[in-house]
RNA sequence: GCCAGUGUAGCUCAGGGGUAGAGCAACUGAUUCGUAAUCAGUAGGUCGGGGGUUCGAAUCCCCCUGCUGGCUCCA
């Protein structure tokens, strides 16, 4: 008589022989749905679990997080076990699955090609559909060891000897076998739908200065469907991208005789950052904020004195003036707090908050320059806030208020937040960065945010918060942060005489809300897509004139929408109406005035409006007045028709 | 910085040892036109820069530079 234990799936009890497989069991069940790994008593696991105790068992189904997981990780198997197949001489180094699919690096003498990509690709296909059982086998340390280094896997070999426990856990599927904890799908067929991306260098380890290797990038999905959206996606983003975009809009552009990571921005361009501006400067002065500016550059003593030189490594060399040596700014705040020190402080003047749109130059490596997004002259829209301990949390929360405020007039509304938190290593009294954490959280907690906390994360300085914004396509992009900086007080050695007649350290709080003005821009290309609702577009109107005889009126309507600080144009070219049409739509145009003989006579326009088409005949005065309301309340849609009624 | 890929007209791209090509844009002319491309013509390039191999290099090799995908970095 054979031994059972029971166990329960999900609702249902049943009695099984002990050890039989879960898999099995499923199986001569015909259960219908297909799991792809299983919770054990709240333990993941692959299905070929041995039943071998009473346990409570969920199914883990295609669709939830947990099983995308898992398939990418089978994927990143089934890549690896592919180029083993093809390139038995190369050595396999860690393939887990990330954020929108799985990688896999590789040591090998010659690295892949695009070529060997589709190949790998093939073969992933074959061994996919030769559907082979995947299973978990158990090694000592020693076997294991042994096992890798018969098969030349030195790599393995290296990490079963640095991380393996003392019984090894690894994944044999045909003649590929990898140390790994799983689990895993329980056989090559669960993974179908997939695609090799790009091939990149990855250090082994992480470290820099180790083995150069290569990795593959690929994902991986349930269903075709996904796959593909996944994919449209992909070729979405790539529309938006404000590299693309950029130049295509005559926004800014790059100079290879300039530099690397040194923008030029266009009048276009820099017509949306004005507006920006004088947008951030109107919110900043509501909010108690003076303007400060700064110069350039600074004796090299003080980047000595801020910590700057020790700590940071993105600085250019110093500039040698009449024996002096000077360095070129890579940040903003010891000039603010030189404003500070220029006078005794007095309690009764705190709080202070100084704001300025301060330039700065940092040595970003050749290798990590992006677009606007990472670039080596830019400009942070800074801030330094010096308060007293009783004005903190007051103070952040006015930081919080105005940084929410402002990016939901561009139009985000999606946040992550984190708090980062005291670190180790770390400077300060403890009791302060107390207080400052405290009042952080204090802060979020009565704004109604929610946040994640960063435990032990916080930079050595000072507690902080950031606030990540999602995009159109629910990219992340950190643009917020709020730092306390117990770090530059003391070094600066600020202070203020307090009520008490002694001298006190006033709490300094370094803030951004937009980061800087080139990557907050580039963000909002992409976010937009490059079409700038009316307030920011750089030409909010392009008159069209259908022939030469409407040139006059065109010109009458331009004059009197710029007489209105709105930006319009005249396009007389002797061009058809349809071709000035289809420019003004490609240019992203928002509004696109159209006048012909009825127009000039009636003393109207006919409307048009981006990506929407006809929107029929207005009155000027009366399109005039909604469009200046529209701009003056900074109106992020560019769809008027709830403002305007269209007519017939 | 590292690994790999890549740079041909303003833009998109073809040409891969034997005189530099197309479409769009630009310019000129004709057309005066009603909601996403009118027609014809003209001009435009040290093929990213430098060096080498060769009788001859956009093409092959080396160095530099920019860009792209990653890695590392982003106190």
């Amino acid at each position: 008589m054979s031994e059972t234990v029971s166990v329960k799936i999900g609702k249902s009890k049943h009695s099984v022989p002990k050890g039989k497989s879960l898999f099995q069991f499923l199986s001569e069940q015909n259960w219908n749905k297909n799991p792809v790994a299983a919770k054990f008593n709240g333990q993941m696991v692959d299905l070929d679990v041995p039943l071998s105790q009473d346990a409570q068992i969920q199914l883990v189904y295609p669709g939830s997080e947990e099983a995308l997981e898992i398939l990418r990780h089978s994927a990143a198997h089934l890549l690896a076990h592919a180029v083993l197949t093809l390139f038995p001489e190369t050595q396999i180094g860690v393939g887990p699955a990330v954020e929108d699919g799985f990688y896999y690096d590789f040591l090998r003498e010659t690295p892949f090609s695009q070529d060997d990509l589709s190949d790998i690709e093939e073969k992933m296909r074959e061994l996919s559909q030769e559907d082979i059982p995947i299973r978990k086998k158990v090694f000592s340390k020693d076997q294991a060891i042994r096992l890798f280094k018969e098969k030349g896997q030195q790599l393995k070999e290296e990490l079963i000897q640095e991380k393996g426990p003392q019984s090894v856990t690894c994944y044999q599927q045909g003649d590929f076998i990898d140390f790994c904890l799983g689990p895993h799908v329980p056989s090559t067929g669960y993974v179908q739908h997939f695609k090799l991306l790009s091939v990149s260098g990855a250090y082994w380890k992480g470290e820099e200065g180790g083995k150069q290797l290569q990795r593959i990038y690929g994902t991986a999905f349930f269903t075709r469907k996904e796959l593909k959206k996944h994919l449209v996606h992909l070729e979405e983003a790539k529309k938006r991208d404000h590299r693309k975009l950029g130049p295509q809009l005559d926004l800014f552009s790059f100079n290879e005789d300039l530099g690397a990571g040194l923008i030029l921005w266009h009048p276009k361009g820099g017509r949306v950052r004005r507006i920006i501006e004088d947008y951030w400067r109107e919110e900043h002065l509501k909010d108690g904020y003076e303007i400060l500016y700064s110069p350039h550059i600074a004796k090299l003593d003080v980047w000595r004195r801020s910590g700057h030189t020790e700590f940071y490594e993105a600085m250019y060399p110093p500039i040698l003036s009449e024996d002096v040596e000077y360095q070129l700014k890579p940040m903003n705040c010891p000039f603010h707090i030189m404003v500070y020190n220029s006078s005794q402080r007095s309690y009764r003047d705190l709080p202070f908050r100084w704001a300025e749109l301060g330039t700065v130059y940092r040595y970003e490596r050749s290798g990590v320059l992006h677009g606007l997004l990472r670039v080596r002259g830019f400009t942070q829209d800074d801030a330094h806030i010096f308060c007293r301990a009783d004005q903190l949390e007051e103070e952040i929360k006015k930081a919080i208020s105005l940084a929410m405020r402002v990016l939901n007039t561009f139009g985000f509304s999606d946040f992550d937040i984190f708090l980062s938190t005291r670190p180790e290593k770390y400077v300060g009294k403890a009791e302060d960065w107390e207080k400052a954490t405290q009042s952080l959280k204090k802060a979020l907690l009565d704004k109604g945010l929610e946040y994640r906390i960063d435990e032990g994360e916080g930079v050595f300085y000072g507690p902080k918060i950031d606030i990540k914004i999602k995009d159109a396509l629910k990219r992340s992009w950190q643009c917020t942060t709020i730092q306390l900086d117990f770090n530059l007080a003391e070094r600066f050695d600020i202070t203020y005489v307090g009520e008490d007649g002694n001298f006190h350290r006033p709490f300094l709080i370094h803030r951004a809300l937009l980061g800087s003005m080139e990557r907050f821009f580039g963000i909002l290309i992409e976010h937009y897509k490059g079409s700038f609702p009316v307030w920011l577009a750089p030409v909010q109107i392009m008159i069209v004139p259908i022939a030469d005889r409407h040139n006059d009126y065109a010109h009458t309507l331009d004059q009197k929408f710029k007489e209105n600080k709105l930006r319009s144009c005249v396009d007389a070219r002797r061009e058809k109406v349809g071709y000035k049409i289809r420019d003004a739509e490609t240019k992203k145009t928002p509004l696109i005035l159209i006048v012909g003989d009825k127009e000039v006579k009636e003393g109207s326009a006919s409307l048009r409006i981006h990506t929407q088409g006809d929107k029929g005949e207005v009155q000027v005065e009366d399109f005039l007045e909604k469009l200046l309301e529209i701009v003056k309340n900074r109106d992020m849609s560019v769809n008027l028709e709830e403002v305007y009624h269209q007519k017939t």
